[in-house]
DNA sequence: GGGTACATTTGGATCGTTACAAAAGGCGAG
DNA sequence: CTCGCCTTTTGTAACGATCCAAATGTACCC
């Protein structure tokens, strides 16, 4: 009694059909939930699935549909908590809608970037969200994704012809206004001679918190040594290495804002082999609130940018997307929160 | 001359085939470069394919062929920076040979496991990467993923049914060595009165690591007090506030080998509340060499894992496993390596 | 009994690709 | 000129699902 399931084979469709002595197109409707098929039906062919231990197959039902149910995730480096966090989140929301993440880390080269693009084009996601790598060319991602499938620009904008990619939706965080509220504070806790430390003029999360503070300083009537602007790679080794630079000047800052919390955390280094005390000799904020943050010695003044909030925020944005693909290309900025802890100290007297 | 692409729609082989006068077939054999085809034929397939902009589509070779380009990767906590340098290792590996990765992350939910397995499962992956949640049941995660798609546990055990998963492959760290290797050193340092603090029983990497405690103690005639074997969650938060419970038998340890770098640094902090400045007052050791630990005040001593290394070599072992699926399931041992830092100080007399 | 309305079921074509066997064309030998 | 042989190309039927129009049943009414 009752065919045994194929061997070797993946249980298809057809096997079901054969098993319970019903058509195809009736497997599908129930594997559909269709509300036609009859109920005495439904329920053997329901015990027929359990049976033979059938699995759905979703590569080919996208085919004949023409739809797709996965979304693509290009990450600049997962390896970083801040991304790894927001993939996280963008993955608890797709699993929740029944779409799949299909994963590519660039390690922030634009090569990779464009190879690990024209790749996962091939599975044909429903969309896609791209936190560029450095050095980004909006051309040359246009030409790898096509014009057809909805991107997210996370993060960061990319360089180039600005009409290549104007139908992208992006989001971003308020760079400017958080690097603002930070100078903001460290102007209100008595500093007068503030510097900007670390990070690339090259990516544009950059510039833009570099731009928050100068807006701040500027209205705040204080003026800005060339020597209390210092770049340097975005990570604790060359922050302590470059922290010699911001003491250079004929006159020396009394506190910093710091690109992320990773320079803060290395500058933190470089002060103490200068002899200065941070959180008491010298002041410094953060930006993205690490979980080592809120516990480093003396715990991190920083913005809390709740990265699994972004990564859930922005597959919804997606979603939407590619649900209704008509409404024009929308920009979020997402607020981020100044969190005040012990170091960023008033001036020593 | 020449017909432009379609609109609207994905540009396919049947378009490149009628844009330049030859069959389906031809095309297909240029796509896949075979010799079978004359050169100037394939120079004017390819010349076509420029110009209407094709993408292959992987999903509708893959359903002809009965075969998969993707692998499923599922972790119990992305956010987890030991799993995220997995995860951009393994990825790494996918990409080079032409697999992509299908991301899914459980947030160490065993039903939200089962659900994403599931899910997974009806994408047809080729093979799966599976670190699964805390109280996973071999048997469940057997009947979602069925019988056929090969599995790499990695990192955990599962309970159960031992029968039911004997032929998965494994990749596991040194759990008991490393443990033992901190062991042995803070007893060479001096140490008589050493806790194991941390983690929970119910995962198979913390028995292993207490197993690998008690062997040293017990090789050095060492005795061990209940009170000195504290579980608790495995992150920072609980392992501070837990930590009253190490000083409350009648003899207190002077040192603790913690379950992960996560709890060491809770403890650290603990330490503080009770008075104790740790890597002075009380040696402490890791385990991860998660970036914080290099940093820490005092530096932890911990063991280092290279997660991307681990991730390259799962990603490899179940390349592996897909293209011969015949040898003998394999358990495999990642070393891992003790790095000496300031926390773990001789006994403070 | 025939007609109509309704609920269910069903072939057959189709999605974009590949496998396979067979056809077409060219060329030299007999 | 025919034959075989090689190179190159091509129809056609899959893969596992879905869509659609059409067929089947069955109940009810006049």
């Amino acid at each position: 009694m009752g065919n045994t399931p194929p061997v070797g084979r993946k249980v298809t469709l057809s096997d079901i059909a054969a098993g319970c002595d019903v058509s195809r197109a009736t497997v599908s409707l129930v594997l559909r939930g269709s509300p036609l098929v009859n109920k005495h039906t439904r329920a053997r062919v329901e015990e027929e699935l359990r049976r033979q231990g059938y699995v759905y197959n979703r590569a080919a039902a996208n085919l004949r549909r023409r739809t797709s149910s996965s979304i693509a995730l290009v990450l600049n480096d997962l390896a970083n908590p801040f991304f790894a966090e927001f993939a996280a989140g963008v993955d608890e929301v797709l699993g929740d809608t029944g779409f799949v993440t299909l994963l590519g880390s660039t390690s922030e080269s634009t090569e990779r970037e464009l190879a690990v693009l024209s790749s996962l084009m091939e599975h044909g996601p429903a969309g896609i969200i791209l936190s560029p790598a450095e050095g980004s060319d909006a051309q040359q991602i246009l030409s790898a994704v096509g014009g057809v499938t909805p991107l997210l620009l996370f993060n960061r904008e990319v360089s180039g012809d600005v009409a290549a990619c104007d139908h992208w939706d992006r989001l971003f965080l308020d760079n400017q206004r958080g690097a603002r509220l930070a100078t903001e504070h460290l102007i209100a806790q008595g500093h007068k001679r503030i510097a900007f430390y670390g990070g690339h003029l090259g990516s544009s999360s950059c510039r833009q918190r570099r731009a928050g503070y100068t807006e701040a300083m500027k209205a705040a009537g204080l003026s800005v040594e060339p020597s209390w602007m210092v770049e340097c790679i975005p990570n604790r080794l060359d922050a302590v290495a470059q922290s010699d630079r911001l003491f250079q000047g004929k006159t020396a800052p009394t506190a910093a804002v710091c690109y992320n919390d990773a320079v803060a955390l290395g500058l933190m280094l470089g002060l103490h082999q200068h002899g200065l005390q941070p959180g008491r000799d010298f002041a410094l904020t953060g930006f993205d609130d690490i979980a080592e943050a809120a516990v480093s010695a003396p715990p991190l003044t920083t913005l809390a940018v709740t990265p699994r909030d972004r990564g859930r925020q922005a597959a919804e944005l997606i979603l939407q997307r590619v649900k209704d693909p008509s409404p024009p290309p929308r920009q979020t900025i997402a607020p981020v929160q100044l969190l005040i802890r012990a170091s960023s100290c008033p001036p020593h007297v």
